[in-house]
DNA sequence: CTGTTAGCGCCTTCAA
DNA sequence: TTGAAGGCGCTAACAG
């Protein structure tokens, strides 16, 4: 079946509807509005045209269409690493919802370069993508979109750009719920580590840290907090995760009264968790630990960790969705929908020893 | 910079090269030429035309340009299930690549289907992609792109369709050292849980099983291997997964005499864990475990996970690479890399109780 | 109901 | 060194 006639070594040129219209004995609007089921066509001549397509293994260009007006049916999506379960799940959603309503997903990974944002964001722009998704990296990358008019929706993180829909995790009441429950555990002395703090959930995250310690009196100190910048390491491999682990070595050898931990994201948690451990330092006996973003290794260590969920996958397909409304209705009221996360309480946080 | 005149609530025609053209006061084809950096311009006047173009934010269509008959710069890529770390791992590997390179990456998530990889297919044909890069369920997806000329490397499972290059890895004799590591440890009787034996990874794994036993002359018994068939499952949310949890279950019941279980792949390979957890059978004192395909939460649970570590991300650097040399070179003969995986022994095997 | 015509935006001969 | 012309494959008027 489809049996395009494969010739000198596949480099033959494509079957076009040029082709397809003469093989059937139409013209090629007549074939094209056979095939594309617009428009009058008499059903025997619609029939035949088709049948020649399949047995000529026809597939309509889609540059072809494109160029000729119509949408591209491209949508571009833009996350900062792929490997980061967070990222892959994000874009799992997305795929999901977009290809279910039959476009195309143009994937770039920007590995937390605002360089490379934008140029994938030209990429986009250069392909006619009706919309895209992004996890922005500074502004740029959603500055060039939204000025040439293509439909944007950030996820996850927000840009600050104006004209461009969103959706989000509460990051600052879900942090903030974290770490009071710490609190109510009794704990007062709590360190925490968070990537980004200049922009992004990391600021946020931060936010909702000194918020619930405020709400509970409890003094905030710069000394507990490290921020760490993951994303704009040294490009190296696991250049920048060394300096991470000796720079969370660090926070706690300046904290040994810390009781608890908070991890703002599941990168992070990893590299606190594997400290406490190489230390060996009994979580929740010594420490308590709590997570922001909780993924599959979370619920299979010993003890599990306490987390805060996000639907991730969830908020890719939301975002998508959004996305698909704004590129259909076009220009408007821009929205934002924020998520809420869902602390999981587990095994990693208990009350302190000498509380 | 770029201040692309954002009117009409975005949805204002781009710029097209045309309107360059005449701003810079030249003809289509200088302008052309200018910007493309090909033939002959003075170089003053390619100066105004740069300059034209940035000002008032010009971006090349790619459609246009593919239809002209140049390369798409477009690369497809197919997976079965992104929110598995490894074909997350995969397609990070493959887009660091190809961005790399200045490809464009087209994103499908078959899930499984045989249908959806067509569909996959046809998409990236009809996007005149310069090449595809997929990891097969079945053969149509290939065939359809090999008999229209596109160049095709499967990765990780091969679908025996001929006419493309392929990167895989060793699953069998991956599997067999894994096993003969258990075997060597005093294990007899060793069980074993796989997905989609009939095909793909699966078959070699089980082959590999199958080579270790009889190379130690160790009877066969089909009453120990569970075979799994996760991807094809029912499409609701977990609804396969609460039947393979179930069914692993079984399988431990009808070898209460099984002193080690090997695991085929990650996600199985959680199953079994999450299963002997929750009957609280202790590895690797009651049982020793093993897995295919070493992950994240593989080395953090308690005890270490022993499991056979492939090259993720560099079979998909790979892949890729193989690809574009592929597109450049044209057709010729193909070729299949086989990467060597490597069994990293840790915790969770130790020799049987009564061995 | 069907065919003819006219481009979409770009690049690439071919003349000038 | 530059411009004019043609066409990639498709579709949307507009006649017939």
């Amino acid at each position: 079946m489809g049996n395009a006639r494969a010739r000198n070594g596949g480099k033959r040129a494509r079957v076009t509807l040029h082709e397809v219209a003469e093989e059937a004995g139409t013209s090629r609007s007549t074939a094209s509005r056979a095939l594309g089921g617009h428009g009058y066509v008499a059903e025997h001549i619609r029939q035949r045209v088709q049948e020649v397509a399949d047995r000529l293994g026809y597939v309509p260009d889609v540059s072809a269409r494109t160029l000729k007006g119509r949408s591209s049916r491209v949508v571009g999506l833009l996350v900062s690493d792929l490997r980061n379960p967070f990222y892959a799940q994000l874009a799992a959603g997305v795929e999901q919802t977009l290809s279910a309503a039959g476009y195309q997903v143009v994937l770039v990974d920007d590995h937390g370069s605002e360089e490379r944002a934008a140029d994938g964001a030209r990429a986009f722009l250069a392909m006619r993508a009706d919309g895209v998704l992004l996890a922005p990296v500074g502004r740029p990358a959603t500055e060039v979109l939204v000025e040439h008019g293509t439909p944007v929706v950030e996820v996850d993180r927000r840009s600050g750009v104006r004209g461009c829909d969103a959706v989000a995790i509460d990051s600052e009441s879900g942090s903030r719920e974290a770490v009071e429950h710490l609190l109510e555990l009794g704990h007062r002395d709590i360190a925490v580590v968070v990537d980004e703090t200049k922009w992004a959930t990391g600021k946020d995250r931060l936010k909702g840290y000194r918020a619930a310690l405020r709400h509970a009196g409890v003094p905030y100190s710069r000394q507990r907090v490290l921020d760490l910048d993951l994303s704009l390491g040294p490009a190296g491999p696991d250049g920048g995760e060394r300096d991470a682990a000796h720079a969370v070595a660090a926070l706690l050898d300046a904290n040994p009264g810390a009781t608890a931990l908070f991890a703002a994201n599941n990168v992070v948690a990893e590299l606190v968790w594997q400290e406490l451990k190489r230390r060996g330092c009994s979580v929740p006996g010594d420490r308590s630990l709590v997570s922001f973003d909780d993924q599959t290794w979370m619920h299979m260590v010993e003890p599990q960790l306490t987390a805060v969920r996000q639907p991730v996958y969830d908020m890719g397909r939301r975002a998508a969705g959004m996305l698909l409304e704004r590129v259909e209705r076009g220009p408007g009221r821009t929205e934002t929908h924020i998520l809420q996360p869902e602390l999981m309480v587990r095994g990693s946080t208990a009350a302190p020893r000498q509380g």
